[in-house]
DNA sequence: AATGAATGAGGTTTCATTCAT
DNA sequence: AATGAATGAAACCTCATTCAT
């Protein structure tokens, strides 16, 4: 009797211990040998399952971004009301990153490769996950402006800036050692965005709760 | 008499070129070969004014943040209001940006490498331009806060969020190819950002004008 | 079924030629290339049974050194007579040299080198080869003066000078060219040596014998 | 007033610099700036004195090995006795090699680079001291065989011998880290040679004393 | 399918020497 | 005479990838 694992299973066996190698050492610093001793597999049998080392990496990220936007998807589906929809997103992003605390690294290093490589498939991967999160925030916002919690705002731009803001927070953590908790930035960013948007009514019901927070800082 | 040119400026000569090859081919495809055409000298000669090719690249980095620095230094030294400064900060960084947009991605391969490598001149020259923000960012919001116009907040807290939103926009920018221009995602995020710690008085004062910024959006 | 040659065999013949072209040119003018080539392989492939250059010479002395002291056991072993096996003794050393003439100049890079290197390598394995000849000629001299051969001597002592002689010569044939025959002067050596140590009775047998090689010399 | 040095003065405190140099590093780790800083002069004005860093190196053996001869010549002089004369020899070679024990690995790499390269003058310089020892050692052979010290013997294959053996007992030296005094090395080596080729009479006359030191070894 | 031996292009850095001042 | 800035040839070793078994 054949063994049952398939191709793709064992692709995913040797992304998985490629992604725990390039996180521990950096993608230049990683040699396929080490992936391969990782996977306890021979060198050359990488290669059955992946061409080269690039598309090992890009094999990672997008390992990592599914399993990301997978997150998301789940916890927004157990929502119904938008408000909770809006914590079920910032929570599976601090619960990721905290997770992936460790990877987190890997994630810069991949960004700066995605610019430089001739390989369009890298820029096209990190946008696949930038229009998921934009799709995924354009129609929130609106949800949240129809429902009278938002002011009226231009969705697009804000499901932008709310990307930009949670990719920058986790660009101080990372070039900071990962020294303060991710969860309490994320917390005050609500706190200051969500005041600038609540409107008049929303406000008077939240105000001092925010404005505590606002003062409290992270 | 000695000649004209010092180490010093025959140094910045060459992180000038160096600059200029790493940010067009990215650090590790620039041989030191392309450096020292570029700036016209003979590869040995790089090594007399520079220990590594590392070293070079923390050059170019220093060189970069040394000047946007100083370029905020000066442009808030010109104000006395304190809303004028933040728009001086804000209107430093986007020229600063946009002025070398096609050295953008070389930021990022240096925050990616200053993670891995084992000098940690790296980090400490990223922490030093991030303390140098930090600490113009609290003074500033205090004297905000002070003046009335911003609501209570944490000083700290929030100008790190502050340079975490523009690192975020900076990031998005250069990973969507620079499609988008930086000056007006600045401009709306300050709108939102406003909007939401503008105390009473001050809303009352702005709150039609911002109001129709996040409505229109980037 | 494994290849047929394994990697022992592999090295052996990659050190072999390493032998060849670095007594041709010398350790410093030997290019890993040039090994590579002699050796019919790829330079990498060198690197796949070898750390480092400084390895590879090192491997050719040992060769060299294992094979002399083989020689020098084999050559004993066959011998009863304590005398034979001083003769076979002198004998090796001269067939050993004269057959490895070209490579001579090698040993004396060695040395040099191993007294440079921070490798303590390559001090102990020359100290392994001339252990081995003190032991050996400490206990033959132990023989030939309990045979009563010789006068009384310290034995140690004895050995170690004869290891020294041997050196010398071996030093001046190598640093004059190689222009006078090793056989003759270590014949004549040992005419000198014997005559010195031989106990009275012994001497009156081959006095004249010694005698008249004295004179004659080289 | 112009300095007094003249150029040959200049290039002497170069070589002697150089020899400290060379000694502690080595040939190949010695740096030409290393010797420029050692004897505080510039990297170019070496040049102005030697035109290689090869020829520096000749030059040091040559300032070693002249003062060598001239130490030998000199304690020779003081000798009328030729009993005497032998003793002087020997005691200049062990006073000259320890008071230069920390150079001696020097005259090894000498060698081996004598070997190597184009350069004739390298084996020229090593054999005029050795030629300067044979004919001594020559004619001191032939005056001790006229006295009637010496039994009759070819006195330049002896004084070849000789010279050889003391090259073989420095390099034991060298070798073994200079762990053993090179005095007692060179009397136990004296007294071997010198049972052998006494006469009948002289060794009636000191047959005790050297079997003694026979006896006692190194 | 799995392997790992073989490959060789590639790049940083060193350092003896030159030469304009 | 003295200098030291400039030079560039030179060489070790790495490692992603291939391919015969």
């Amino acid at each position: 009797m054949p063994a049952i694992v398939d191709k793709a299973a064992k692709r995913a066996e040797i992304v998985r211990h490629a992604a725990d190698v390039f996180s521990r050492f950096g993608y230049n610093a990683t040699k396929m040998q080490d992936i391969a001793n990782a996977a306890d597999v021979g060198k050359g049998t990488i290669y059955e399952y992946v061409r080269t080392k690039e598309e090992l990496f890009l094999a990672v990220y997008d390992a990592w971004m599914s399993a990301y936007e997978n997150l998301i998807r789940e916890r927004v589906a157990d929502c119904t009301d938008p408000l909770a929809k809006v914590d079920a997103i910032r929570n599976s992003a601090v619960e990721f990153y905290t997770s992936r605390a460790e990877q987190a690294p890997l994630l810069l290093e991949f960004w700066a490769h995605a610019l430089r490589t001739d390989n369009p498939a890298f820029l096209e991967r990190i946008n696949r996950t930038r229009s998921f999160l934009r799709d995924l925030g354009s129609k929130l916002t609106r949800e949240l402006v129809a429902a009278g919690w938002f002011t009226d705002v231009d969705a697009r731009s804000f499901a932008d800036l709310e990307t930009g803001i949670s990719d920058g927070i986790f660009l101080a953590w990372v070039l900071e050692g990962r020294t303060f908790p991710l969860q309490k930035a994320f917390t005050f960013r609500q706190s200051v965005i969500g005041l600038g948007l609540l409107s008049g009514d929303a406000r008077a019901l939240l105000n001092d709760r925010l404005n505590e927070k606002l003062k409290r800082g992270i």
